[in-house]
DNA sequence: AATGAATGAGGGTTCATTCAT
DNA sequence: TATGAATGAACCCTCATTCAT
């Protein structure tokens, strides 16, 4: 063909706006809920009609599984990096949920649609279940492999898990990306919240206080110091 | 009227059945969100048919902004009390973020409908949405006021305030009252939690690897011990 | 019985309260039509619950079907005291409709559900018809009868009588009690007009010009001159 | 595109089957009053189904509005016109009420939902109230005109008013197409009935006995002569 | 006689989905 | 590829009616 390179090709563009589709879509999810979004409204939001949507996605479910999968994929990608990289349990899953928590921030990106589980399609639901059940199982793990190694304070690892993906999870339904905060700073200091609701070494104010006796703290853990904001523009 | 006492009156009846639609419809929203629940279904589950409900509710958003008052109704409750008896800004959070979970796991209660504001009718959402930002305020004041007297991290309050919530608004949405912790135990793990997150003592764990060395902790802060599970009949 | 003629026996009583209720009844009929009216309202306006009409009427439908017969029988009684004592067709008529005027006028009447007569239900409505039908039929042959006489201009009976009837019955729509006329005034102005539409006499105004010539008119039709209002209390 | 002007084009075909849903309502209405009305049965005697009706009309009140509208705006046009061409007050109401008459019988056109302005909604009402108001105020100028130029009888204008269009308004629901007379002829009629009730001139026929007296009338009254009827096919 | 509770039928409306163009 | 038309399922809600008290 030729415009080689320059006019993306068909399939490009098929799926640059399959993407769009879903981005729009998810955003709805996220802001009013899978049953209160209507593919009338998505369309809308595109400039195009109801029914185009249907030539890249068989129905309204699908786009639901659809950002579900991207956001375990996303899930598991950061689990398996976090999992090489990190030193100990604990910094692991900080790893795991800054990742996670960047990924759903990203405008770009599909998200909590973990939310609204409940409405994937029966045959949808078990798989996407197991998906979920093991990505939090591995969280878990993560946890129990911290309170061995002794970074994470010894708690029940169920429990945390579903604490710690509340708070995440909640994220997108509140943030908006023209508001006070940029998403690397949200994302920062949600991971420091998140960690310091686990570890086992004492907030950096008493460090500090601390210090002069005795050194402790892992150091890592002050790998992520907050930045000055770097607004985006409104 | 003999039976005194024994057998309910009428109004005491009609406000029974009243309460159990809200219960019923309440958990419904919990676990499938506003929009996915039907009357329908709420009635099959009391044994009652659809119409019934309209005795007892105007229509189905009536069921929706009873909830939320009742959530918030039990919020302001839980700030007054924390605020009358906290110790400093931390303490005060924790009593709060505690009561509040109690009501949010207490199998009478309606629930976190908090998740689900946005389908208030036009003419609540003003009221909802101001009482619950009043709340939110509150909140963050207590993270304020603990940053000032010490006992809190330093912080961004209203990012603070969002994970938490975000973790607790989260809980009744997965937690089941025949699963593996009782409504107690749940409370006091996710306080314990809470409360590591923002407070500027070190982890239990630690203090006691550092006492011997210099004494450190408000003591308060151990003041809800794990208690043996007493688990419920299911 | 004691208390004789001054307390009213129980099925005075009952009469009389089955009676506030059709009037009530027709009123709302009258105003919003059958199918706008719910028993609630009428019940409501009367102070009484939805229920306690079922103790006079059977149903909706017999207070529809109440208020038409109460209508018809009004409507053959005045067609016989017109018939026996009008001098002519023209003033037959003219007495037939004052006096169903007068009667729909009346506030305690029931009233012009003539226009809501598809709301019959099918059993009672073939019944219905017929005596609507010989109503109109009887109404008609004033019509001819007139013609043949000359006191009524030529013209088709049929039309002339949906003519004038469509005049009186809308009447209860648009009539309030506490307007601008009296129910009396009301009945004297829609007699007049109804009668010059189909009266070979010159009006009254012309009368007055054309009697130095040759007397005309019949007397008859000056019978009932415009009184001043005697408008009743708001 | 070939076929011009021959197969219509895509919105012309919206308006017509649009124009063919409220045509089948407003006979509906017509017959059975606005709330006796369903959708369905609407939909049904289109050969179509209910939902299909929402793509030409917001709701059921839309439908109710359209007919409201269509009539005011032919009963100010037939004001302009009978204003403009009229010679004496009585000669323009005539002229008005025929050209309204002749627009309600005409088999394409929406018609006397006047009777249910009651169930407009009440964003709607105000509106609708307002322009009927005006219209009729019109009409009683034209009364009030007639009488200061002789050609009418004194009376009570806004009596006269209501009776004329409750005579006219009623007609829709007594017509049928398929009846004794044509739509032309029946306007006739009653233009004339109602002519005679409000006219200072003695009736055709009195005229004539007394024309060999005194020449009387307007000549004008007698510009629209029975014609034979020319009846449709069933 | 009167009531509150409860029901079932039915109507308006929304919305995902299909079809023909 | 994209659209407008059309459909059917489902839901909320109203209301006449019945029943037990």
């Amino acid at each position: 063909m030729s415009w080689n390179q320059i006019v993306p090709s068909v399939s490009e563009l098929h799926s640059a706006k399959r993407r769009a589709v879903l981005r729009e879509a998810a955003q709805a999810f996220n802001r009013q809920g899978y049953h209160a979004t209507t593919l009338e409204g998505v369309a809308k939001r595109l400039g195009i009609t109801k029914t185009a949507i249907y030539h890249y996605f068989p129905n309204k479910n699908a786009l639901l599984k659809a950002c579900f999968d991207e956001v375990m994929d996303a899930a598991f990608a950061n689990l398996a990096e976090a999992t090489a990289n990190g030193r100990n349990g604990r910094e692991k899953l900080r790893r795991v949920f800054a990742g996670y928590l960047t990924h759903l921030l990203d405008a770009l990106t599909v998200a909590v649609v973990v939310l609204e589980d409940g409405a994937l399609a029966p045959e949808d639901r078990r798989g996407a279940y197991a998906k979920r059940d093991r990505f939090e199982r591995a969280l878990r793990a993560l946890v129990e492999e911290g309170i061995s190694d002794g970074s994470i304070v010894p708690c029940d690892p169920k429990l945390v898990i579903m604490a710690l993906l509340g708070a995440v999870n909640w994220v997108p339904r509140w943030y908006r990306q023209d508001g006070e905060w940029s998403a690397e700073q949200l994302a920062t200091g949600m991971s420091e919240l998140l960690d310091r609701s686990i570890s086992t070494q004492p907030p950096r104010s008493l460090v500090r206080r601390v210090k002069d006796i005795k050194a402790v703290g892992d150091g890592a853990r002050d790998a992520t110091p907050r930045k000055p904001a770097k607004r985006k523009s409104p």
